[in-house]
DNA sequence: TTTATAATTTAGCCTTGGCTTAGTTTATAC
DNA sequence: GTATAAACTAAGCCAAGGCTAAATTATAAA
């Protein structure tokens, strides 16, 4: 049961919201991997990108371009993906915030895989208030 | 700096599901908004359905012809909106996810403001495992 | 060094979920 | 009871992000 409803204008903004995230998500999940790929592999290749993300070589291959196209990697034709200033400083971000998330997780009981599933779709949709939330709560635990 | 990278098929799978999880973010939201627009205002008008999701009115007919295309809502042309059986099933578990995310991020002292925002966007990747232990955290602040 | 395999791209298809513009129906006001 | 306004639908466009099948390029093996 709803007794009332909420501001008409602010609802509103709120779902615009979440829809500017998932407009983002792609993005952010590709160059975290990219970046973790280069950091242990030594290099980010198509097949390893699309068979990590669970897509198909052409899906990962036209997503790639469109990262290109905005700015966050480029590469050579049949040649690995490198992440420019842009995308590496965004894959950072991603992760530390993919981290704190799956940490804060943890933190409260949850399971490790159960941390990791849920972790990688929260992380898009917590903001940097939330997040500081996380990680008092986290900072707490630790020094116990 | 990441050492090591996850198991290929697990982080695969991961991915997958949280896109399994968007395909069912517009039902989840439109039904939940549909039942508390009924519960309030005693229907639910495309109108007004429209301007609580931010968005235009032919989006709004357009993805509730979907709804009504997979069984959770039914409406004759010019009239307001009804949730069938699963619908409103699927509307209830959703407000109560819904609920428990937004009661759960006051409760570690996120504000009013940024737990209804991020409650929009976390409610739908959040797993039972999950729910269970924001609960947890919930009545164990709720009892000082 | 040729040949086979693996990686990548190209082309073309689909659904979702946005939009605008224009037409139709229903409700309201006079 | 008719005119106007509001609500809704129809048509058509677009981008993102999935897919398959086929062509191309690069790499590895014989
Ligand atoms: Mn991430
Ligand atoms: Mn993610
Ligand atoms: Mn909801
Ligand atoms: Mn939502």
């Amino acid at each position: 049961m709803v007794r009332t409803l909420p501001n008409v204008s602010e609802q509103a903004a709120r779902f615009t919201l979440v829809r500017e995230a998932h407009k983002t998500e792609a993005t952010e999940d590709y160059v975290e991997l990219i970046d973790d790929l280069i950091s242990v592999n030594g290099e980010a290749r198509l097949v390893d990108i699309a068979s990590r993300m669970g897509v198909t070589q052409p899906t990962a291959s036209k997503t790639l371009a469109r990262l290109q196209r905005d700015g966050y990697v480029n590469s050579e034709p049949y040649r690995s993906i490198f992440l420019t200033q842009m995308g590496k400083d965004l894959a950072d971000e991603s992760r530390f915030k993919h981290e704190v998330v799956f940490q804060f997780l943890l933190t409260i009981g949850v399971s490790k895989e159960a941390a990791k599933r849920d972790s990688e779709g929260m992380e898009h949709h917590v903001s940097d208030e939330t997040l500081k939330a996380f990680k008092k709560i986290i900072r707490k635990h630790q020094a116990r």
